[in-house]
DNA sequence: GCCGTTTTCGGCCCGACTGTTTTCAGTCG
């Protein structure tokens, strides 16, 4: 059993036993036992074998008993148990707001409800009326919830999708029937959600690309499979296409289902005025092949520049590109450092120190630490006396670590009235402010938007942080009017991030092209509680493209010796 | 269930909000 699937069940156990009712403290050392393992780089197999898992930290007796059990058997007895005991469906049902642990297990005691199909029923039927602390408002709240979830069912997070075609890419390419090979679709588009994988392949002999698709590991079900199009239900229930082309058709085709559907269409309009015809197998001009040998051929014909796919969006790509206008889009390697970091002050699981380190590890120069204000106790949010002790312990690091800079910061809630959580003394502390909302997301919209353009025009404050508060296939962000954000932003010299969490990925990619029109910043940061999470750049780099981003329109683009001055540098 | 001890068990993640009641349990961040 492998490291992921060890973690997925301590996880999973965790969720059953608050089901259960247990001690919630109990729960939380198997989510924090997950946690670690996360972190940890040896192998799972070799921790188990000379009887380490014990060292790790939070993993005591019992877990390092459990743990071993399920690494060298594959099962565990308790695991077994416990679901028996509470239904795995009930699990699935903790995604639906207003519905905790204990509603749950009233729901399955009294009316026997395990999955979220039955539930929706019994909604239906107002059979939770009768139910105690069940209101037709908590109903209707369910149902919406439940109906939010089935919106949602045949969508993916970005990583899932992207990890998975990469490792079917890898096993394609090793056919040598397989010529050329590539994702398309939304993934190579970058899209913040997934519906599905489409790959493109170019070979002289289909079928047997065909057989290698279908027959993969990570295959469960065939849909079907044809010469030229293959389409299968993966393991974890996504869906996924491949189409097979002649090579001299490859970059048509990938045009083609890399899309959008939009960018196509838009395409195909304007072909039609020159009296070209696009199709997956080619130009044509008066019936006659065009011929091109990779997509900057394809745009070519149409006097445009290579179109990046991530702007594929008919966002205005075509007419720049035409002109010559498309912008020089930020890449990963532009990234000079780290801002958005939370170490074990408050709820990361790194010391700073180590945060550091494995800042440096990645080529960075700087990092920005930015823990949690003191209102969100939930997350151990600094006290005054922590903020004290953090700075020095950043001051004795900048000295110890002299190529590398660690900036001062904070993430402060941003409190329903719009102020920030500190007075002005503690503030003035601080190289940075990220100010962020955590509680009160029900206002209106005006309300809301003043709450916001309060904590912008606060001198101290430097960021807004993950500006809309969605979480992506699970609760919609708060209602504000983004234009009035952005004007005060630019206004008042506060950067917008582009918070790279890919639950998050939020300010969404569709308001950041206009905003930068106006002249926004952005800072993309990784939101990372732990020092693996750093990595989650690569994902807030993916929608700064899709925002037509440069360079020079990210903070954490600045070089070492610029940021020391970046307040200077921005405005 | 883990940790750190004052070594045998208490502390660990608390406070605001919501909805259902009318004083509080459950949810959420």
């Amino acid at each position: 059993m492998t490291k992921q699937e060890v973690i997925k069940i301590l996880n999973d156990i965790g969720l059953l036993l608050e089901l259960k009712g247990e001690n919630f403290f109990k729960s939380k050392a198997y989510y924090d036992a997950a946690n670690n393992l996360e972190i940890i780089e040896e192998d799972i197999g070799v921790l188990v074998n000379e009887n380490r898992l014990q060292n790790i930290k939070g993993i005591g007796k019992a877990l390092a008993q459990k743990i071993t059990e399920l690494v060298l058997t594959g099962e565990l007895e308790y695991y077994k148990n416990l679901k028996q005991e509470v239904p795995e469906g009930l699990i699935s049902m903790l995604r639906i707001p207003g519905l905790g642990p204990k509603k749950i297990m009233i729901l399955y005691n009294t009316l026997g409800i395990t999955t979220i199909e039955e539930l929706k029923k019994v909604c239906e039927n107002n059979e939770l009326l009768e139910l105690p602390k069940f209101s037709k408002k908590t109903q209707d709240k369910i149902l919406e919830g439940i109906n939010n979830i089935k919106e949602n069912l045949d969508k993916y997070h970005y990583p899932v999708g992207e990890i998975l075609a990469e490792e079917i890419i890898d096993i394609l390419k090793q056919s040598k029937y397989v010529q050329k090979c590539e994702i398309a679709g939304s993934i190579r588009r970058k899209k913040e959600v997934l519906k599905d994988i489409d790959i493109l392949a170019s070979s002289e002999k289909p079928d047997e690309v065909m057989n290698v698709f279908t027959s993969c590991y990570y295959v469960k079900e065939i849909i079907s499979r044809g010469e030229t199009k293959s389409s299968v239900i993966l393991q974890n229930g996504m869906k996924s296409d491949i189409r097979v082309v002649k090579d001299s058709q490859f970059p048509f085709a990938l045009h083609h289902f890399t899309g959008s559907k939009e960018h196509n269409t838009a395409l195909r309009h304007l072909a039609k005025k020159k009296g070209i015809k696009i199709n997956e197998y080619g130009i044509f001009k008066d019936e006659k092949l065009i011929d091109c040998k990779d997509e900057e051929d394809f745009f070519g014909v149409f006097g445009m520049e290579f179109i990046p796919p991530e702007l594929r969006e008919n966002y205005g790509e075509l007419e720049a590109a035409k002109e010559n206008k498309l912008p020089n889009l930020i890449s990963i390697n532009d990234i000079r450092g780290v801002i958005h970091v939370h170490s074990n002050y408050s709820d990361g699981n790194a010391s700073i120190e180590q945060l550091v380190q494995a800042c440096m590890k990645r080529g960075y120069t700087y990092l920005g630490i930015s823990d949690h204000s003191k209102t969100a106790i939930y997350a151990g949010g600094l006290t005054h006396d922590e903020i004290k002790r953090q700075h020095e312990e950043i001051d004795y690091l900048n000295e110890k670590y002299s190529k590398f800079q660690i900036l001062k910061g904070i993430e402060s809630d941003i409190l329903p009235d719009g102020s920030l959580d500190y007075n002005e003394k503690i503030l003035k502390s601080f190289d940075f402010i990220i100010g962020s909302i955590h509680s009160s997301f029900n206002m209106a919209e005006d309300i809301m938007t003043n709450r916001i353009i309060k904590a912008i025009t606060n001198p101290y404050m430097t960021i807004l942080g993950h500006p809309t508060g969605r979480l992506l296939l699970r609760r919609e962000g708060y209602k504000i009017n983004m234009d009035k954000i952005v004007n005060s932003c630019i206004k008042n010299n506060v950067i917008f991030e582009i918070n790279a969490n890919p639950y998050r990925l939020d300010i969404d990619w569709r308001y950041i092209k206009a905003a930068k029109e106006k002249g926004a910043k952005f800072v993309i940061s990784p939101d990372a509680h732990s020092t693996k999470e750093i990595e989650y750049i690569k994902y807030g780099v993916n929608v700064a493209r899709k925002g037509w981003l440069e360079k020079k329109d990210i903070l954490n683009a600045l070089d070492h010796s610029e940021i020391a001055n970046y307040k200077k540098v921005i405005n």
